[in-house]
DNA sequence: CTGAAAGCGCTTACAG
DNA sequence: CTGAAAGCGCTTACAG
């Protein structure tokens, strides 16, 4: 490959030079800027970002940790992030973490070797030695998804489990229903934590909350528990009119048990979901649900950090997003009955 | 950030003592390591990636150019590229094409500068720029699920579409049917021509093909294009007892037809797919399709470039890939009627 | 407007 | 076993 020296060589000129011509700066006269790109073109020269990126202390390129790239809801996120941060030039960089406390903290090891020029995190464990790490890092972060731990002084951008809860709830208590049941995530989890805590709190406020036996905590976040999860509330309270599972997969695991069982749906209950993910839409689903609206997210999230690389001493506000209800066939009203 | 100068003042000794002592050279004595070490750790040092990539002309970064991410077949194949590659110290970066010529350009242009040490690609527009510059490409490069055109002598990994094709309308037949459409492809698409041209070829053998008739090409790959494909082959021949879809999209929007018109999958017709996405597991769906076994296809992918990246002179044999025959509910034999 | 020089943070022959 | 020096491919004050 040729680089700067094979250039200003070739053009009898000093690589100060070529590099000022193909940098666009102003001191250079307009024959030679043309002489040099003529010449970048004929030697098929690409500028060594390597070496660029050393001296300049700046890599255009920006790490994104994510618990899993399949994961369609991630990967929607990841699109948004990309999306924008490519408009300003910068190549991201996905590190799956696979939800493995030890691969996010090599993420950040490299995100720092590599001299990433920020970071938008999604960490599922915030261990003394994990926000240590963070704590001590030359470089913009942003959270994801995530909140900030208070230790930190970082912008998030998420979504409002807790008021989202809210709203599906009371779009069942307005379709009439009475009895709702809800399908939660594993304990561990603060989203989860936080969509129970809104559909406690309102079914509270009507006095129509019994915990005993219209709460059912899956042990995963996936299909199959959402099966088995259904069956469990089921047996628990079979006069539940709708049910709102804390994520679609759950949802959808409930309406394959439901299904089975030849209980139609919203004939003879209601599901509601959490998320859209695509799968929401199949003919066969139809799961009315709370959006999270990933594009927004995503670019709202590239945006603080473009802001926090460009002014390294302020740290703008987080962002908490409102989930949207989309309504699709799975809950019906009760209302004329 | 402390650098390896201020490690070496702190110990008063060389900066290169330094440099081989974590580098592990052998010849340094087993006491100035220990004490490098240990400074290393005091300062929280962590060595400069991008220096280091300067000079060793190796960046331990390859790039990954994928369609859309989030994709799930692609995402899949991308989590096997990164795993095998993650073990052997890499970072994988994807490039999102969105199927757009310039980006799968701008990629290669980006790769160039930012000097990757390999390519694993999945281009679509492979125009007579694209393949000069992957010629003068100074860079080991492996195709995965394409084929490389003629003029580059680059390895690729794929499926042989044409044989699974081939093992679908087999399987087919020997539950019994004689009636069995085709929904393709777009035929742009050189997967969608093999698949069909397997369909085409078995059914030819068996003198069951009917071209007007039996075979429906597809606006596009996605569900909706299904359901439209689907009404069309209905209308044409409602006879038919078997559809086989060239892709599972295609089947899965066949499929939501054919719900619609309360036409029973598989009492009165079969459907087969191709690719085995997840979707086709749902409880409504259980679709009958071919595997595309993208763990295989990624990780052996990614042992061609390793081996190209080792000795550079080289260029180790494609490998074509046999799908694999996933059965569920939706295909019945008519053998007992 | 242009060139010579220093330097980004490392590694690696070359001496000793 | 260790150090001084050169150099990877650029950029950027500093002179002129």
């Amino acid at each position: 490959m040729a680089n700067i020296k094979d250039i200003a060589k070739h053009l009898g000129v000093a690589v100060s030079t070529v590099s000022r011509a193909m940098n666009n700066h102003p001191d250079v006269s307009e024959e030679t800027k043309q002489q040099v790109m003529e010449a970048i073109r004929a030697f098929n020269y690409r500028p060594n970002a390597i070496a660029r990126g050393l001296i300049r202390k700046k890599t255009f390129t920006i790490g994104l940790m994510i618990p899993e790239i399949s994961d369609p809801f991630f990967s929607g996120l990841a699109r948004a992030v990309e999306r924008t941060l490519f408009g300003h030039g910068y190549q991201v960089v996905y590190g799956n973490t696979d939800r493995n406390p030890d691969k996010e903290k090599q993420f950040i090891a490299n995100a720092i070797e590599r001299q990433f020029d920020g970071l938008i995190i999604t960490p599922d464990f915030l261990d003394a030695t994990f926000i240590e790490m963070l704590s001590s890092l030359e470089m913009p972060v942003v959270f994801l998804r995530r909140r900030t731990p208070q230790e930190l002084s970082m912008p998030y951008v998420d979504v409002d489990h807790y008021q989202a809860a809210t709203v599906a709830v009371n779009y069942l208590l307005e379709l009439g229903h009475k009895k709702i049941g809800f399908i939660g995530m594993p304990e561990s989890s603060f989203t989860g934590t936080q969509r129970l805590l809104g559909y406690k709190d309102t079914m509270r406020k009507y006095g129509l909350l019994s915990e005993s036996t219209d709460i059912v905590v899956a042990e995963g976040r996936h299909i199959p528990n959402g099966r088995k999860a259904m069956s469990e509330l089921y047996e628990q309270n079979p006069h539940l009119t709708a049910v709102f599972a804390a994520n679609d997969l759950l949802g959808i695991g409930s309406l394959e048990w439901l299904a089975k069982r030849d209980i139609k749906v919203p004939e003879q209950i209601s599901v509601m979901g959490f998320d859209n993910l695509e799968y929401a839409e199949l003919h066969w689903i139809q799961l009315t649900t709370m959006e999270q609206p990933t594009h927004r997210m995503g670019s709202k999230a590239a945006e603080l950090l473009l802001q926090m690389i460009a002014d390294k001493t302020q740290t703008p506000p987080s962002d908490l997003i409102e989930a949207r209800l989309i309504e699709r066939q799975s809950c019906q009203s009760l209302k004329r009955t």
